[in-house]
DNA sequence: TTTAAAACATACCGTTCAGTCTGTTTCGGA
DNA sequence: TCCGAAACAGACTGAACGGTATGTTTTAAA
């Protein structure tokens, strides 16, 4: 593959992803897609057969670096600690960081724009986006899983609740965030949560140590 | 107004409402309004000057029905409980199965695709969704706020922390659901929020008792 | 019963949309 | 240097869209 060739497609997926963000995917045009990104009809429909074959590998461009970000947050956390509560709060405040300081202050999330659209999007895609919602919950789940084993909580909790917790606080956060134009919710949220997690394991933790 | 005047403007605001809580509002159009409410165009366009307008009047209709249904809900459980800690278990209890046993099981929530869709949309629907999301957060926050002042929770907590997690809770809830087709997980979080409120509170609630 | 306004119904209009068609340029081998 | 394929560029098309214009029916009061 070309350079050049390649620099479009990637041209065109970034300004249809800032577009996507900002006015959803029904509300953004080709055309819209084609002055944002410089590029002509010709080379849109070169790299891209229609415009929800954009949907299609928009989303799993967008998943693809969204999966190896966080793959390499939890890598950092598990090489920096042997405790896994001690990976998981290193994994959480990453995270926070990575919504607070982002060169973008986020403007939310594309996987809740695709939900909130999915009935005028293919079924497979839906099918991916649930996916990758999924792959996102279990990064997390096998790592509560591995706290939860270590030091059991003053509450029964499931790995895959606190999991779903996280990422319902995450995904409702950035719906706040932009209502409301504050850049902090979301990160406040995580914060909360990770009191949350202290008062489940405190105690085991106390008695460990 | 006449019966048939009000009666075709209601059928209008449905139609839209499941429509665009199903395809978003860029990605519903007018005439599939018109199919869905029986109506014609010429009865919509005297209703609504526009389907900018209509995104306005839908919204304030929703966001009516809604904050008087909250207030029910919030002065039933003020009337059966003296406790603030009771009331605020019952609101949630009652929410839950609002969300749970609806006739039409929750597609989302209108403010969520209004939120996602907000470049395209006027800024005062922008300023009005933010208002509207801000008083259903006050209904929380003063309940919060009473049942910090009664029992002072383990764990320093402001009340508009906690009315922001629940909010985002179930936004994030209700995304989740959408994206996995399973519409339990929105009230399985607001119980999993109610195990958190008592992980904060059952100290100073036993030492009361 | 008349009347004027409200409440429609529908054909129509200009624009925008996704997608096509017909070329031209670029580029990496042979 | 030549060639074929990839990578464009941009005019064009038919359908769908939001909105209008014009006429008809319904309604409620005088």
């Amino acid at each position: 593959m070309s350079k050049k060739g390649e620099q479009s497609r990637e041209n065109i997926l970034m300004a249809a992803k800032q577009l996507v963000m900002q006015n959803g995917f029904a509300g953004t045009s080709i055309d819209d897609i084609l002055k944002a990104a410089g590029v002509s009809k010709g080379a849109f429909f070169h790299h891209f057969r229609s415009k929800a074959h954009l949907a299609s590998e928009l989303v799993r461009w967008h998943a693809g670096n969204d999966i190896r970000m966080f793959r390499t947050l939890a890598a950092e956390a598990e090489a920096m600690y042997d405790d896994p509560y001690d990976q998981l709060m290193k994994f959480l405040t990453d995270f926070e960081a990575y919504i607070s300081n982002s060169a973008e202050p986020s403007r939310g999330c594309m996987y809740a724009v695709y939900t909130y659209e999915s009935e005028a999007l293919d079924e497979d895609v839906n099918a991916f986006v649930a996916e990758t919602l999924q792959q996102w919950s279990a990064i997390y789940i096998r790592k509560f899983q591995e706290v939860i084993d270590r030091y059991p909580p003053v509450r029964p909790v499931s790995a895959r609740q606190l999991s779903e917790m996280i990422v319902s606080l995450i995904e409702g956060g950035l719906i706040l965030q932009r209502a409301y134009g504050n850049t902090q919710i979301t990160a406040r949220q995580s914060e909360h949560f990770r009191d949350y997690l202290d008062l489940l394991f405190a105690q085991s933790r106390d008695a460990a140590a």
